[in-house]
DNA sequence: ACGAGTTTGGGTACGCCGTACGCAAAGTTA
DNA sequence: TAACTTTGCGTACGGCGTACCCAAACTCGT
């Protein structure tokens, strides 16, 4: 539990990494190698295979290089997968709606850009979810992302911790719920099992022990929702059912503020 | 991708021991080891050494047994965590708020009640934070406490599907919230580094790279919401504000489906 | 041109992990 | 006591992150 010293270089060396700090002495064997190219493939490597699946080794493979190779660059599996993280933060844009050029009152639409543009994220990097919780990387990708998400909350009459907390109670519940989206949608992700089958095995051993009459709700809840994701109606519907109510909370909240 | 029979085979191996359906033929050498105590061990190991420490080797260990014994009791290690949160489940109980003796349109106070246990669950046990998200076992630990949720929003003018959202939401915000809490308040599981050691490498860092002219409102705000949770307020009070949020905006659907 | 110094690539190896396999110990039943 | 069933677990395999070390490739001073 004791803080290494060894921590901190890594934090430090990490930090030198995400905002390309390291001058090169010009001295020596020239690099074939460069932490962009290892994140990339990295990245590759975790949005094909999944996150189980990434290994230091599965990514000097795909570099054609040997598994060594990638600690002269990257400090170690941990530190990559935070420039990783700082990467795909770097890749999600507001480019038009977030900014100033909507009227200045309408945060609620800004928010709900930011919200699918997170979403968006997870969906094109699903390794994101295993993530968290994780202390983000103070890299360029993220704080640039991170900015740009407190210039929609920002003059609505919130103090700055009020700021912060509402866009993590928003970037929470994008978490979550794509998730959810994500679990129910597709094949299962870690066990190989799609839904279809899982509910298929344990649908009839739920019966078996009688259940139905035990867990009446949580059998005709369980269902109903079962069948709501199966595709009767949009996995959409759910999403923006939790977004429309996070933003309602919070402009309640913006509102007897400013009263 | 494919499913495999031996997957479904320890799905319905796991439902059994989550149900206790296995009998015993009474002949054979007697079983010196119980799912009960292999799964109280897993616990505690997953309490005290964190997640990343836990292996089925420790839990042997703990037990005084090879690694291998613990395999005529449990298919694998994946099937004990699902039986490990079913049992941390169960131990969350809804005895009095949550149910009929309190006014039954009070729901608020009840969704309230559900989210500080939930919360004091996942601090008992933070390690539930890495196993999410995940397909729930459907255990009678797992299903009671839905049951008693559901219970909590029933009758209150939302469809069945609104329930399952409105629940997912909440329990959604109150492991993200906690979750942020447990990150701030304590020496971090993962790197061993506590946050004031972290804010005392990364903070001087950040300000060689001249950011605070970059990013003036992500610096702002981060070391407002930074000096919010070393202390200065109640980390209690963040939780709270979300939490209000989330019931706000739960509060306004369910008052313009009742008009 | 050539050795010295510096940096990179990566092979080998160590100690973890989950777990397949098979055998010996311990119990019941005939 | 013999046959059978169930449990405990030692051994072993393949995979992981990565410490260590040396050879290859490059620049520079001479």
């Amino acid at each position: 539990m004791a803080a290494a010293p060894q921590d901190r270089a890594n934090l430090v060396r990490t930090f030198e990494l995400l905002w390309n700090l390291r001058e090169h002495s010009g001295l020596g064997r020239k690099a074939g190698l460069t932490v962009d190219q290892i994140t990339s493939a990295a990245i590759e490597v975790a949005d094909a295979e999944g996150l189980e699946s990434f290994s230091m080794r599965a990514v000097a493979d795909r570099l054609g290089v040997g598994a060594m190779s990638l600690y002269r660059h990257v400090p170690g599996r941990e530190e990559l997968l935070d420039i990783m993280v700082d990467r795909v933060c770097a890749e999600v844009r507001y480019d038009n709606e977030s900014q100033g050029d909507a009227s200045p009152g309408d945060w609620r639409t800004r928010l709900e850009h930011i919200a699918r543009a997170n979403r968006a994220m997870i969906e094109r990097h699903p390794w994101l979810l295993r993530l968290f919780p994780r202390r983000p990387p103070q890299g360029p990708g993220v704080l640039t992302k991170y900015e740009a998400e407190l210039r929609a909350v920002e003059g609505i009459g919130l103090t700055d911790v009020e700021m912060d907390s509402a866009l993590a109670l928003l970037l929470g519940y994008v978490r979550d719920a794509t998730a959810g989206v994500l679990e129910w949608k597709t094949v299962s992700e870690r066990t190989g099992q799609s839904d279809d089958e899982w509910w298929m095995t344990i649908g009839p051993l739920l019966d078996r022990v009688l259940v139905r009459k035990r867990y009446p709700l949580a059998m005709r809840v369980g269902t109903a929702a079962s069948e709501h994701y199966k595709g009767v109606h949009d996995p959409e519907h759910t999403f923006e059912f939790g977004l429309q109510r996070v933003l309602d909370g919070i402009e309640a909240f913006v509102r007897t503020e400013r009263k």
